[in-house]
DNA sequence: ATCCAGGATGTAT
DNA sequence: ATACATCATGGA
């Protein structure tokens, strides 16, 4: 075991573990207490989050400007890579555009950051995330784990990683089904088998510019405009990217109606624009975060 | 019981 | 290209 503790005092601006990860941005971290996702308690402080995947197990907990982690090697650069703490978020939110929604999206919850979680387990969550609530979406990520992710120790405590893509190649739809996906089982373990073959791959997508990179990841079964948005904002650092989804598709309405086009692409201009443009995928963040807190 | 959830797919036009 | 029905599951 191998263990550190980051000072978040060298970093741009805030940070805040909990609402970072129970967002509704990742469904890949688990709380160690055991406590339902989405409990909102506000006493996160001593709360140790967890997450495994590629024989590797991490842990990390927030006591105020020291971020604390243990974890089967040396994770440091993967922690500030995946929590976004390299992010300029002073920077970010300077530049969001200042109408009323945003502004008190952003100010309400200081320290919410990106995330870039691995590429395949984002994929497969949000495969997953598809006309489904959020706890739920969580739970079937950690179905997922027990299921067909292997055992893993740290400090005497065993844990499941996210399945790599053979692993959930391997899996039957009858299995997945049993599970608890529905109608995403064939999708999963269709998309499974395309990572898993290597003919569509993280680095093509990668090198693409965002809306061709969008195209491109729709070639995976059941990913559509919307969850091929979640993953390049949530694991590839397309920090432009707007998923629309219910939520946002409200605000249109009510806040942005001028953005309301006829098709995903069009609107995800207009509503990209009304964001900033460059870290618009932040700004959507906030806001779909107020909104599902507020009602 | 009926409705709905961070939508995508298959089919018909 | 665009419109529409359909797709499981569990919680309210």
């Amino acid at each position: 075991m191998d263990s550190g503790t980051l000072s978040l005092s060298d970093i741009d601006g805030p940070f805040d573990l909990e609402v970072t990860i129970e967002s509704g941005q990742t469904y890949l971290w688990a709380r160690a207490d055991g406590r339902t996702y989405e409990t909102h308690d506000g006493q996160s402080g001593d709360v140790w989050y967890w997450t495994a995947y590629n024989d590797q197990v991490i842990r990390v907990r927030q006591q105020g400007t020291r971020l604390e982690w243990e974890a089967t090697d040396n994770v440091e650069s993967t922690i500030v890579d995946q929590l976004g703490l390299s992010d300029d978020l002073d920077a970010i939110v300077e530049s969001a555009p200042d109408d009323p929604l945003i502004t008190e999206a952003v100010e309400s919850y200081p320290g919410l950051r990106i995330v870039r979680d691995p590429f395949f387990p984002c994929l497969i969550s949000f495969i997953c995330s598809t006309q489904m609530r959020v706890p739920r979406i969580f739970k079937m990520q950690q179905s997922l784990r027990k299921a067909y992710g292997d055992p893993i120790n740290l400090d005497g405590r065993t844990y499941r990683t996210f399945p790599k893509p053979s692993q959930l190649a391997g899996a039957t739809e009858t299995e997945l089904r049993a599970l608890g996906l529905g109608y995403r089982a064939p999708y999963v373990r269709q998309t499974a088998e395309m990572v898993a073959s290597g003919r569509l791959t993280k680095d093509i997508i990668l090198g693409q510019d965002y809306e061709t990179a969008r195209e491109t990841l729709t070639e995976f079964i059941g990913v559509g405009p919307k969850v091929a948005d979640c993953v390049l904002l949530f694991s590839l650092g397309y920090l432009q990217a707007v998923p629309l989804d219910t939520w946002i598709r409200t605000a249109i309405e009510e806040y942005y109606p001028g953005c309301s086009k006829n098709s995903y692409a069009e609107t995800s201009r207009a509503l990209r624009s009304r964001f900033g443009g460059e870290f618009a995928g932040y700004v959507q963040t906030y806001v779909f975060h107020h909104l599902r807190t507020q009602s």
